[in-house]
DNA sequence: CAAAAAACTGACTCCCGGGTCAAGTTTTAA
DNA sequence: TTAAAACTTGACCCGGGAGTCAGTTTTTTG
């Protein structure tokens, strides 16, 4: 591939997840994509051939930090550090690939319709996993007797919340934007109530129960 | 307003909320409205005049329940039972309006383009309502000192997400739809972690202190 | 019962946006 | 050096969907 090509791929990319992210699939225009990024609108369908393509392009740039988020709930035992370190990849995946992010949560909320079913497996695939880890957690005794299908959809929803409805974040927070120890402050709080919440115990901890 | 108008409108209202809720604002066709409704697309124009104000009356139908869910804050003195109404509250609104909610939720993504000032202006304050009542928690010692917008936040979004994300919610239960105990489930979970993460002490009791 | 008001509807217009194309220019390879 | 391959671009086409309208039927009202 040219570098010329590359070069334009990633301009056109980059608006592209900019405006899908704020418009949507169907209100988009290729016509301002083209203009955000600087080409003209025949030069986008020069490169990705049509608007559903470019699309597929934009949720696939999200698919690979997303798949490696679990990461930390494959290679660390301790349940409370695999889970503050889930909580703080998804944040940081909000924070850094706002656009893309908030497009793939959209495509979700349609079924989505547009996404290949190899991914479509991959992240069911996914999603069993965790939903396995939680339960050998709980078996194990080293969290409580919680719903895992709850649990995971209450951090799922918690930490993609800040891409999703950041305009609302942005309002109720009185900022224009979130700095670094807004999300910070986000990673402490989920956590808190994932772990206290669950009564997760770290690592080698007897159980402590809970009065009340 | 003839019962015949007042009938065709809820006809018209319903169909387009599911339109709307499935394919979002731009992708939707009054036309499908319309056959979903059983009636011609003059008709919806005839009854709503055009797309956007019909859009509208979708999401007047989710203002008065969203706006109205914060009552268990504002009458239960008791916090712990008060946040786990108000949770079992936003809930049941996922649950009984999913496409509204869905709706609304994708113009509060959107940064709410085609919400009336006097609606923004109330969902405001609102939040600022509930951010006060946290922080008097707080500071009155009845429950942990924890970033009252972040609590917010995950509230917020791990309720929503029932309705927004009913799809991957459903493949993820193996099911075609959520049970009443699937939403009671939800309920516990959700409060579970608020209550035991924040360390809420129900009513009069004394501070817990939480080893660790 | 008359006539006015409300409701109904098929057929139409008009514009907008996705996608194409042909005629260029620039870059690469041999 | 040259010709083929890659890239650029303005102008165009075409279908589909929002919105209109005029003529009709049904309902209401006095």
């Amino acid at each position: 591939m040219s570098t010329i090509r590359k070069k334009n791929e990633a301009k056109i990319l980059k608006a592209a997840s900019q405006v899908f992210a704020s418009e949507g699939y169907a209100a988009t225009k290729t016509i301002d994509i083209a203009k955000l990024a600087g080409v003209p609108k025949a030069n986008v369908y020069y490169y990705f051939g049509n608007k559903e393509t470019l699309y597929s392009a934009v949720l696939e740039t999200i698919i690979e930090p997303l798949l490696s988020a679990t990461h930390p709930i494959e290679t660390i035992d301790n349940p409370a550090i695999a889970l503050t370190e889930y909580i703080k990849t998804k944040l940081i995946i909000s924070r850094d690939y706002p656009y893309a992010s908030k497009v793939f949560a959209n495509e979700i909320m349609r079924g989505s319709p547009l996404l290949s079913p190899e991914i479509r497996q991959r992240l069911m695939n996914q999603s069993t996993f965790l939903l396995d880890k939680f339960t050998q957690w709980i078996d194990a005794g080293q969290m409580d007797d919680v719903s895992p299908h709850h649990l995971l959809f209450m951090i799922w929803s918690s930490t993609q919340t800040y891409a999703d409805f950041s305009w609302q974040i942005n309002a109720v927070m009185g900022k224009s934007s979130l700095a670094a120890s807004d999300y910070d402050d986000a990673a402490r709080l989920i956590s808190q109530l994932v772990l206290k919440g669950c009564n997760v115990r770290s690592g080698d901890d007897t159980a402590i129960s809970t009065p009340g």
